[in-house]
DNA sequence: GGATGTGAACGACTTCACAGCG
DNA sequence: CGCTGTGAAGTCGTTCACATCC
């Protein structure tokens, strides 16, 4: 097709450096480089060296220095890293060394397991709200936390500086359960309902499609057998 | 420390084809593609061009064009691609073209989710046997399932044709279960445990990793919220 | 004209290899 | 010596651009 020009970058003269940036990919084995060291710190660990952290997890020592070497330098040659600045250092990259405010929205099976999922509260995620558009589940307590009709969100969430929400609700509502949330003021929201949201700019989407990964590991099975 | 290196391409004298492959980027790509064809054939269309499978999805003509280039020569310049053709190309390609027998272990919260998820049962994955350790739930029957004690995965995934497995078990659990289901003839794992399997080559694993993707998330908040 | 398929350019991520430091 | 940090090389995936065909 002619020219879909697209603005893009136009509006950039030159000269800005490139400035490295931590890829998606380094953030993800970042989350696994610090489940790991909470395992070795637990284990009496006070040194780790970058082949050690990531064998179990099927990185290799160049990879993981590579990664490491974003967050500025720690790593003592000859010696290794210090396991507890290394947590704090992927903390703080990873911008969980404070408490993240979260609101659910969907209060079925799936947002019930996530809510007794212990691995948000240990990285400072605190569900602080939930939503459902089910009358009869409106007002009803889980796990402590009353259920709040969808139209409260504007008043809820912003009163309890809620930023991130969580939406398990049927793939139908998402759309407008995401817009309700962003218009409340939330800025980043994770996703399991299948399909695209489409938001405003600023506000972050992570998707996890259980469709889509299920046909992968089909896909995958299929490939590996297919003899 | 070694041992992976496996062959390598060094000792490849020349002369054999690398045969492009299907890239895991791809096929996720495909899946999505073969939804939102459903949504458009519903709507009545029989011709597709990939802009306009792409658009909505937010990935551009070419890289559609690529992704479908590998299922075959399917478009017709000029036209586009057919739709119930490529659909069924699709499938074909991710291995979905028949019934996949799934065994889930662990009917939590999570477990139950997914079971009454119908994104499953449409794409022709079909759950046809339960596990828990709780004796409470076993024998119990859940969505016409019964569930039975981990024990029996030997005796009733051969039986029942199951090759892949879902784990929704905790963490601790993850591994004995993983291993037992591959003992039991299973060939793909879709597990939402938190950590790393250690499987046996020629079994595959997807990872639903929830903690890694809330993480994902709130680094991308931070960033844009960087201000 | 309209849209595909595809080499070539480009960019992003990974692995290699090694200098350098404790 | 052991292990880090990092340029260089290599690999993989995406975007561009255009010849080609209906």
């Amino acid at each position: 097709m002619g020219g879909r020009a697209s603005v893009a970058k136009s509006a950039m003269p030159k000269g800005v450096e490139p400035e490295p940036r931590l890829s998606r990919a380094s953030v993800g084995r970042l989350s696994l480089y610090l489940r790991r060291l909470e395992v070795l710190l637990r284990e009496g660990a006070a040194k780790v060296s970058s082949g050690t952290l990531g064998e179990a997890l099927g990185v290799t020592d160049a990879q993981v220095r590579k990664d490491l070497a974003y967050l500025g330098h720690l790593g003592h040659p000859g010696v290794g890293y210090a396991a507890p600045e290394l947590v704090a250092a992927i903390r703080r990259a990873l911008g969980i060394d404070r408490e993240w405010r979260v609101a659910l929205a969907g209060v079925g099976n799936l947002g019930r397991a996530l809510l007794r999922y212990r691995g948000f509260a240990e990285r400072g995620f605190r569900v602080a709200a939930l939503f459902d558009a089910d009358p009869a589940k409106v007002r009803q307590r889980v796990d402590g936390l009353e259920v709040h009709p969808p139209e409260a969100m504007a008043q809820v969430l912003p009163a309890l500086g809620v930023e991130l929400g969580v939406l398990t609700v049927p793939a139908e509502a998402a759309q407008v359960v995401a817009d309700a949330m962003v218009t409340a003021g939330v800025r980043g929201l994770l996703t399991f309902a299948p399909g695209v949201l489409r938001l405003p700019a600023g506000v972050s989407v992570v998707s996890v499609d259980l469709t889509v990964q299920l046909e992968q590991l089909a896909f995958l099975v299929q490939l590996s057998g297919g003899d």
